[in-house]
DNA sequence: TTAACTGTATTAATCAAATTAGTACAGTAG
DNA sequence: CTACTGTACTAATTTGATTAATACAGTTAA
């Protein structure tokens, strides 16, 4: 469900959150339905429980999900959320589009990287 | 001419490094023009003389300048900068293709962004 | 009630990476 | 020669992430 990548340069409680985030996004997670506990997951991913405490007690800063005192972390309602990350990523295709324009890079080639990602779906590990 | 973010998580030199880059990028630095010295720019923005080495040895190391001991450090043939811009478009396009493949935002509306943006060009007021 | 889970909080220790500090060496130009 | 330039190297410092060790509090089921 989680896998860290130690060559990142960014912090593990932030890959976390973002992965979590991605796993919500992409609707792999239901609404309501729990998370991995605090200490169940740092041991799967042999690392400190505080670490994960972080990426959760952040998760839940941005509204991602809700904790309640010894049941554990859920999914929040978070469709409020996904409408302004839609609105968020039109503007930064008009961001990548401006730039690419300035380029004069390959229109074509913009085009198929979409087409691409959008039937291939994510990433496979590299 | 640079200004750094102290609140940005990434390292100073690497700021410097792209502070270089977009300056090269959109013909603010000619080619062969001299950059700052190693101990004038260290001086000027209160940091380590060292912090500015690393900046320039990673441009150089990137093709972006080069430098000569005793006389200093200057814009390098910039064409290839183009280059690299354009495969960082790219990099960019999937990034956003990936996070919109992830929200399920419709993928039509991505390349009616990238039409409108080669056909019109740039807005008109900037 | 008790046992075994859950989240939360706090403090100190450790670790890694960036940055600083200091020094030295080498080439260029006036 | 003097004062610039880049380059190299090691040690110290700083900062932030992570770990470690506890402790406390709420839930659930036996």
């Amino acid at each position: 469900m989680i896998i860290l990548d130690y060559r990142d340069r960014r912090p593990i409680y932030e890959q976390i959150v973002e992965r979590f985030q991605e796993l919500m996004m992409s609707g792999a997670m239901e609404e309501n339905s729990q998370l991995p506990s605090v200490r169940s997951l740092a041991m799967e991913l042999s690392i400190n429980p505080n670490t994960i405490q972080r990426a959760y007690a952040e998760l839940e800063r941005q509204g991602y999900i809700y904790s309640v005192k010894g049941k554990g972390s859920f999914v929040a309602d978070n469709s409020h959320i996904k409408d302004s990350k839609r609105e968020a990523v039109f503007k930064k295709q008009e961001e990548v589009a401006l730039e690419a324009w300035m380029l004069q890079a390959d229109r074509e080639k913009l085009h198929e990287i979409i087409d691409q990602i959008y039937s291939r779906g994510g990433k496979s590990d590299d």
